[in-house]
DNA sequence: TTGAAAGCGCTACCAT
DNA sequence: ATGGTAGCGCTTTCAA
């Protein structure tokens, strides 16, 4: 242990023999300071092995440099990996992330927010539980809605429903004309984005006289919920059941997945399935899932550049996301 | 957009008709206040909505409600099912969780350790990448490590050696004689101790004249380390091949399970996988996977609990794994 | 039991 | 360009 820190400003205009202000001037960006001034501080700063007091900044300039994340959970891989590069970007800025799971519940959600806002963040990246906001929004701490719009809310996500649709494009060229399709739940507007591109994807197609019909089964965005939806698809006598599911996420394609093969069922021979995100799992579980990417990467890259206000852009930014296709679908065999 | 929080102490104060230093009483545990004073207050406090500064008081106190954590990779499903435990149960003792990951990088570790102190947290959770410390402790700031020890740092843990040799005991019982060990890096305690608990109870059996042997292979903790191993061990022609596959993380086994079913190989017909950890996805996974659950709930209440003293315990709290048995494991075919 | 006031460490303003 | 100093909002003495 070594002792606790007790540097302070004053210790260090003292051994540069210049006042706190002046080493406060060197600490912030413009230092209108003379040169050899500037390096006596310095080397102090230095030799003292000096850390600004973040509490005291924190009183001060009314502002933390701490970005709040609320995610709805984060054991969900595609929030991880969304927090993870978050936290990487943020740290890279000299930022430290605070994390909480609104487990997608608005009001719980709504308390994290507020506990968050009183730490007094730059900026907060929410993924809503819900896209009718049900809070006060703060003025100075800036919010930004990701990976889900919220009205009201400046946001980064994925095009929802022409990602889908690219799903929808997949599996009809390969032949499917019974498609399930294993919707989110409907109080997330991605779930509703999503499935409400999906159909209109096949609604357009039909208009152009092409046979192929969709048939819609909503669950939660987990495993468990795939695995039980696809259970219940697949358990219809052959000739009516789909030959495609389509999924909102890759867990629930996951699910559907373990049981096809639980019903003896092989993944694409017997049935095709896609999912929705492309988490890190999809190109290792057996078949590899094909599936849409949301740019991850991109998306945390956008947001952090908007919260450090490197650029100018519009309220709601949209990214495409990208059909990857894997071994989990293939032409139904009765095509 | 709502105007910004500007009331303060002294709203509250002239509000109610007392002192700043009054209200600050009523605000503070041991409340030594005549009771119409203090209704007086609590009205005045809840009419305004006056919410304390955390700035100000972290500056007073040199504390503040949040705790650290420093997990290696949040995207590990076992670290982000610990954040979610930890971050709910900080969450309820109205802390806030301030996340960052390190990438098994002790350097980086330190950084980020130094960057959270800065924060003055009330505690910090630390899975260190390495177990010989390479930093100064912080007097102040409780530092506790989780999930994996650290030389001079208290801890709380599951004994991995005694849960390692839980997996030893179900293959041979299934009758495996030959076994192949999939370790994690060595760098990190939980890698060698496992492996270290897994030989050891091996070279146990041999001395009581079981013919079982192990050979051991190395790699990360992930995915596709996990796949590449497997298909370097299922590669050996089959006579001198391993009948079983233990690994040191589900992930691991998780990508073994991929690896043979490429292979064309049954599991757990041609090849029995057994796992470490038991992360949700371990029974979503065709076939529903054999491994070793680490106790993270209790853990995780474990730790909240040293933090927030509710418990008083030895320094090095260990928790005994459990054997959790599915559909990856079985007897060897010819045994 | 309550009020008054010092001071936590820092930044920014006003002098010089 | 630099020094001096007020004050951010709070807690905790010290008096009364």
């Amino acid at each position: 242990m070594i002792e606790k820190q007790k540097i302070t400003i004053k210790d260090v205009a003292l051994r540069a023999g210049v006042s706190v202000g002046t080493v406060s001037r060197v600490l912030g960006q413009n230092a209108t300071v003379k040169r050899n001034i500037l390096e006596r501080v310095q080397r102090a700063i230095a030799e003292l092995d000096y850390r600004p007091n973040l509490a005291a900044r924190a009183l001060r300039a009314n502002q933390v440099n701490v970005i709040g994340l609320i995610v709805p959970d984060i054991t969900n891989p595609f929030f991880a990996q969304l927090a993870n590069e978050l936290e990487r970007l943020a740290s890279d800025k000299g930022h430290a992330l605070i994390l909480s799971s609104s487990h997608n519940d608005a009001a719980h959600e709504a308390r994290q927010l507020a506990a968050i806002l009183e730490h007094k963040p730059r900026a907060v990246l929410l993924v809503p539980a819900d896209d009718k906001q049900n809070f006060p929004l703060p003025k100075k701490a800036m919010l930004l809605a990701l990976d889900r719009r919220m009205t009201g809310t400046p946001s980064v996500t994925t095009d929802q429903g022409a990602s889908a649709a690219l799903a929808v494009e997949h599996l009809v060229s390969l032949g499917h004309q019974r498609i399930a399709y294993i919707g989110g739940p409907t109080q997330t507007v991605n779930a509703r984005e999503r499935e409400a591109g999906f159909l209109d994807r096949i609604a357009q197609l039909q208009g152009k006289g092409a046979t192929v019909t969709a048939e819609v089964f909503r669950g939660k965005f987990d495993f468990a919920s795939g695995e039980q939806i696809a259970r219940e698809i697949l358990s219809r006598p052959e000739p009516a059941r789909a030959t495609a599911i389509a999924a909102a996420s890759d867990q629930q394609a996951i699910g559907a997945v373990r049981a096809a093969r639980d019903m003896g069922l092989g993944v694409p021979q017997d049935i095709s399935i896609i999912g929705f995100d492309d988490i890190v799992l999809a190109h290792l579980i057996v078949p590899r899932l094909t599936t849409i990417r949301q740019p991850v990467i991109e998306m945390a890259e956008e947001a952090m550049g908007r919260i450090f206000g490197a650029t100018e852009f519009e309220n709601d930014q949209r990214f495409m996301g990208e059909l990857v296709v894997r071994d989990s679908t293939a032409s139904p065999r009765t095509a």
